[in-house]
DNA sequence: GGGAACCGATTAG
DNA sequence: TTCCACTAATCGGTTCCC
C-alpha cells in the first residue's frame, strides 16, 4: 500500500526529505531499520497541520542556509585571510585555557522512567513499553526502541511502529523517589554534583580519584555498581577531563582528547541540535569536530563571538571544568495543549486555569515576578509569545490573569491549540514580605551589575576586531519600509485596529501607580473566582467593541475583588480629573493651554500623564515618583502594544526578507 | 551607544 | 478511538528611551 503510493508519487522516496529526529542513533536503537521508521513517520504525519508547519520551518531553514552560503561567497580573499588570523589567534587563546587537571563523570540512568516502571511492575519485563500517552512519549524501553520507538515521539506514531507497544502513564512521584536514591550515591563521590535532570548528573570526581588512588574509569565502574545496588536500576557513566566530553570515556591527556574529538560527528556534542547540524553541514561542509577547526576562519567570519568561540572550543575538545555556583531559577511557566479552538470564552477560561496553575507553582517556590509572557501555539502550530513587564512584582492568580488577559486580547480573534504563561524577573523577596519597589530596584541594580561584570569577564578574552562581523548580519536582503519602520517614524496605520489596543494598554498602565497601591490592600488578598462566566465573556466583547480596556471584573469575580476593580475603573477613566486637567471646549488643556483635537485620544492621554507625572514628582511622599513616572510607564507599555501590532501585520518578521544570522546555540557556554 | 524590554528560535531532558 | 508535551535556559535581533 505504502509502496504503491510512493511509486505513484513524483519523488520516489518522499520521506527522505522529511527530517525528523527520530532516526538518530540512541542507545538501544542499533539495527533499527531507519528507512522503514522514516517512511512510517512520514506517512503518519503527512498532510497534518503539524507536518505542514514542519515543512514551512524546513523551507525557512533551507533559505537560511542559502543565505549563509551567499554570505560566505561574498567574502573576499582579504576577508578570508583576516578571519583566518582571527580564528588562529582565538584557537591559541582557547588552547591556553585547556585544563586537564579535573576528572568529570557523567552519569545517565538507562531508560529511567521505563526502568522504574518495570521495577514496580515486573510483568512489563521483556515487552515493548513506553512511558507517556498517545500524544507524547517520555521514554521507551529497549524492546520498544528496537522498533524505532523513542522519547519525544507521539504515541500514535509509536503505535504505528510497534502495534503491541504497551503505554504506561507517567508517575513523577515514583521517578523522584528513585532519583533521590541515585543522588545519595552521587553525593558520596561529589557532594557538589550537578544534577542535570532527574536521571542525569555531572560529578567532579577528581578528589575521590586522588584520595583512593583510582582512575576515573574505576570510579565510574564502582559508581554504576553502587547505583544498581541501591536502586535496582542500571546507569551509564562517562569520564573525561571536562563536562563537554564527560558523556564519553577519555583520559586526561591532550592527545587522547584531540584524537577522539577529531572524528566525532558534531551532532554528538551537547548544544548542537538538528538545526545547527544542518546549517554547519550544508552551508560550511562541517560534519566533524575536526572540521570546526579547519573552517575556523569562516565560522569567525559568519557567526557571533560567543558562537564562534563555542565552535572552536568544540573543535579543541575544551569544555568547562569548574563547578558553577548553584544558580537560582530564572523563570517559571505553565502551559497546556488542548483541542484547537477560537472560542474566546473558552480561551479566557483556559487562560484562567493556566494562571491558577502558575500561581500555585509560584506559591510553592515562594516566588514573585514582574514579567509575564504569554505563549501561544496556533491551530497551525505557529508559536508566538507576547510579554509585558509590570512595575511591581506579583504572584497572585488575579494579577497573572489580569496581565495575561490583556496580552491575549490583543491577539484575538485567533484559533489556538496551546497557551502558556511564564513569569520571570523574580524578586528575591518571598511572598508576604512588604513590597518596596525602591528596594527591588536597588536589588535589580546590584544583580545586573554583577551580570554585566560577568559578561565583561567572559567577553574580555575575545578579539575585539570581530565586532565588525555584526555588519554581516545586515548585509543580506534589500530594505523596504514596513509597518515596524513606519512605526519608527511615528507613522501609524489608521486602519489598524490595534491602535485601539495601544490606547487600551496605555490607559491601564497610566494608572498603574494608583492601581498598584490598591492591589496591596487587604481586600485584594482574598481569592477571587478564576472562571470567566459566559456573561462575563459577553462583557469581554462589549468592551472589545468599545475599544476600551478590559475592566477588572473579568479578571476576578469575587465581590471583594469587584469593589477593588470598580475603584480601578475609576482611576482608568478619571485620571484626567485626578491631575486636574480639563479639556476646555473639548480642545484646550486647562493646565497649559495646549490645543489638541478630541480624536487625538492617545496624545491626550499622554499629555494627561505628563501632568500627572509632574504632579507626582512634586509629591515627595509618592514612592513611584522615585522609581518610574507614569509617563515612562505609559511609553513602555505603548511600545509593547506596538510590537504586538507589528507582529500581527507581519507575523514572522525574521522569517521573511530579514534573514540574518540567527542565534542557534543556547546553553553552549553554560554546561560545557 | 548602552540598557531594557520584547520576540523568535534552538536545545535539552 | 486516540493524531506531535512540558519546563527551563539562553542567545541574537530589533526597537526604543535616556
Amino acid at each position: 500500500m505504502e509502496k504503491n503510493e510512493n511509486l505513484s508519487g513524483d519523488k520516489p522516496r518522499p520521506w527522505h526529505s522529511y527530517h525528523t529526529v527520530y532516526t538518530n542513533a540512541k542507545a538501544g536503537m542499533e539495527g533499527v531499520d531507519k528507512e522503514k521508521v522514516q517512511r512510517i513517520v512520514y506517512e503518519t504525519s503527512k498532510g497534518s497541520k503539524y507536518f505542514e508547519n514542519e515543512e514551512k520551518k524546513e523551507a525557512l531553514l533551507r533559505q537560511k542556509i542559502e543565505n549563509m552560503r551567499a554570505q560566505r561567497a561574498k567574502l573576499s580573499a582579504a576577508d578570508l585571510s583576516h578571519y583566518q588570523t582571527v580564528a588562529d589567534r582565538r584557537i591559541l587563546e582557547l588552547e591556553a585555557t585547556r585544563d586537564l587537571s579535573r576528572i568529570w563523570l557523567h552519569a545517565d540512568m538507562d531508560a529511567f522512567y521505563a526502568a522504574v516502571e518495570t521495577l514496580s511492575n515486573p510483568s512489563l519485563k521483556g515487552k515493548p513499553m513506553a512511558v507517556g500517552g498517545m500524544s507524547m512519549i517520555s521514554t521507551a524501553n529497549y524492546e520498544a526502541r528496537r522498533f524505532g520507538v523513542r522519547a519525544a515521539m507521539p504515541g500514535f506514531i509509536a503505535r504505528k511502529l510497534c502495534p503491541e507497544l504497551i503505554f504506561v502513564p507517567t508517575d513523577f512521584k515514583k521517578y523522584t523517589h528513585y532519583s533521590e536514591l541515585t543522588r545519595k550515591v552521587f553525593e558520596k563521590y561529589d557532594p557538589n554534583f550537578m544534577a542535570a535532570s532527574l536521571d542525569e548528573a555531572y560529578l567532579d570526581i577528581t578528589e575521590v580519584c586522588k584520595e583512593r588512588s583510582m582512575s576515573g574509569g574505576e570510579i565510574a565502574e564502582e559508581l554504576r555498581k553502587c547505583v544498581n545496588e541501591e536502586t535496582g536500576l542500571t546507569c551509564s557513566a562517562g569520564v573525561a577531563p571536562n563536562r563537554l566530553l564527560a558523556k564519553f570515556v577519555l583520559t586526561n591527556d591532550r592527545m587522547a582528547v584531540m584524537t577522539f574529538i577529531f572524528s566525532l560527528p558534531i551532532r554528538k556534542i551537547g548544544g548542537i541540535g538538528k538545526v545547527t547540524e544542518h546549517i554547519l553541514r550544508d552551508a560550511f561542509g562541517i560534519s566533524t569536530c575536526e572540521e570546526m577547526l579547519q573552517k575556523g576562519g569562516l565560522l569567525c567570519a559568519l557567526f557571533s563571538h560567543s558562537t564562534a568561540d563555542f565552535f572552536l572550543s568544540v573543535g579543541l575538545g575544551i569544555g568547562r571544568t569548574d563547578t558553577p555556583q548553584v544558580s537560582s531559577r530564572k523563570s517559571i511557566s505553565s502551559e497546556r495543549t488542548f483541542s484547537a479552538t477560537d472560542d474566546e470564552t473558552l480561551l479566557y477560561q483556559k487562560l484562567a486555569d493556566i494562571a491558577e496553575m502558575l500561581c500555585t507553582d509560584m506559591k510553592k517556590g515562594g516566588l514573585c515576578g514582574r514579567t509575564l509572557t504569554l505563549k501561544l501555539k496556533t491551530a497551525s502550530f505557529e508559536v508566538r509569545s507576547r510579554a509585558v513587564t509590570s512595575e511591581k512584582y506579583f504572584s497572585s492568580s488575579e494579577d497573572i490573569l489580569k496581565y495575561a488577559s490583556k496580552l491575549l486580547k490583543a491577539e484575538l480573534p485567533i484559533s489556538l491549540r496551546l497557551m502558556g504563561l511564564r513569569l520571570s524577573h523574580f524578586n528575591e523577596d518571598k511572598i508576604g514580605s512588604p513590597s518596596d519597589p525602591t528596594q527591588k530596584t536597588l536589588n535589580n541594580f546590584i544583580v545586573s551589575a554583577d551580570l554585566s561584570r560577568k559578561n565583561l569577564v567572559d567577553s574580555k578574552s575575545l578579539g575585539s576586531d570581530i565586532n565588525d562581523l555584526k555588519l554581516m548580519n545586515n548585509m543580506e536582503g534589500s530594505f523596504s519600509i514596513e509597518s515596524h519602520e513606519l512605526q519608527r517614524y511615528g507613522i501609524r496605520d489608521p486602519l489598524d485596529s490595534n491602535n485601539l489596543q495601544d490606547l487600551n494598554v496605555h490607559h491601564c498602565t497610566s494608572t498603574d501607580s494608583v492601581e498598584a497601591e490598591k492591589i496591596r490592600e487587604p481586600s485584594s488578598n482574598k481569592i477571587a473566582d478564576k472562571v470567566i462566566t459566559k456573561d462575563m465573556a459577553g462583557e469581554v466583547s462589549q468592551w472589545k467593541e468599545s475599544g476600551l480596556s478590559l475592566p477588572g471584573q473579568l479578571e476576578g469575580g469575587s465581590p471583594d475583588r469587584v469593589n477593588q476593580v470598580i475603584m480601578d475603573n475609576e482611576t482608568v477613566f478619571s485620571s484626567e480629573q485626578k491631575d486636574g486637567l480639563v479639556w476646555v471646549d473639548d480642545y484646550k488643556c486647562s493646565l497649559c493651554g495646549i490645543e489638541m483635537p478630541p480624536y487625538f485620544d492617545e496624545e491626550r492621554q499622554e499629555h494627561s500623564d505628563f501632568h500627572l507625572a509632574e504632579r507626582l514628582q512634586n509629591d515627595e511622599s509618592s514612592i513611584y515618583s522615585r522609581t518610574s513616572t507614569p509617563r515612562q510607564r505609559s511609553v513602555k507599555k505603548d511600545r509593547i502594544s506596538s510590537q504586538s501590532k507589528r507582529k500581527r501585520h507581519k507575523p514572522s518578521p525574521k522569517k521573511g526578507r530579514h534573514l540574518s544570522i540567527d542565534m542557534f546555540f543556547a546553553k553552549s557556554n553554560q554546561n560545557f
